[in-house]
DNA sequence: AAATAATACTTGCATATTGCAAGCACAAAG
DNA sequence: CTTTGTGCTTGCAATATGCAAGTATTATTT
């Protein structure tokens, strides 16, 4: 896939040129939360990705090094999609997003525990996470 | 304007069906760095904002409560663009969103006194530019 | 007072992106 | 060896984006 053109040498503008939509970091975000997901998992996600735009956007997020695509254990058709250490590193933007949301919109629904251990202590729940995920990525490489 | 669909209760989800596109967050960096601006003002930043993109984007960050319009003291045609506390609370994000674009994209311009400050000390840059920001509006209420 | 310029949009249209539904190739399971 | 599951791809309609030009109103200059 042709490289993401970049609109400016801002760091803001440059980031939004990558994962500025409205599904990519949904991507992260389910990876941050499972750790692991296959192409089908994502799919049945609740906001209900159409298959194209999901395709599209893995390759995407493969390419710019914040995903990554393993092969799934005694399963020749099955992808294991992870986060990279680059897309480990989107977590405490994530993480300010749904601090946000939460606190901002009326519609949210605050009672997973995700959401709830960030509150809790937002440096905790950021060091744990991202120290798990990445003893994970680990364990592939190794 | 019809208000915003939401995908789902997520707070994620929800946020980025707000601000999830290359231009809603680079209108209030804008707002942030610069603390307001006119019409005028976004057209000249250096991603190139269509005027089209430019007036839709402003209406739907001010029906969503993240800017607000004021006249312009002395001149009946230019409007003066604020963060409401709502779009404040946004500094976060985009905080968080400009370190990780400095250190994982190469392409960008980590020269900025935005940048340096965040840089050595991320609590500090955001107490003071929030309170500076929250401070700009007590005065324009009154 | 009239002419010119500045400002904030709006409009028309071409192109690109998204979303939906269906289809397809191949491996896995029965 | 047939059926099911999985991961995509394709076709097409709807929507969003981007560019260029235009318009309405106020501000400024002469």
């Amino acid at each position: 896939m042709e490289p993401t053109e970049m609109r400016s040498d801002c760091p803001i503008s440059s980031s939004l040129d990558i994962f500025g939509d409205k599904w990519s970091l949904l991507i992260v975000r389910d990876l941050m939360l499972y750790k692991s997901r296959t192409y089908g998992d994502f799919r049945k996600s609740k906001e209900k990705i159409a298959t194209n735009i999901l395709a599209n956007r893995l390759q995407l997020l493969e390419d710019n090094g914040i995903i990554i695509k393993l092969p799934y254990p005694g399963n020749l058709v099955k992808g294991l999609y992870k986060l990279s250490p680059k897309g480990i590193a989107l977590i405490p933007v994530l993480t300010e997003i749904a601090l946000w949301g939460e606190k901002h919109l009326s519609n949210t629904d605050d009672s997973s525990s995700f959401l709830k251990d960030v509150k809790k202590s937002k440096t905790k729940f950021l060091k744990n996470i991202m120290d798990d995920l990445s003893a994970d990525n680990e364990a592939n490489t190794n």
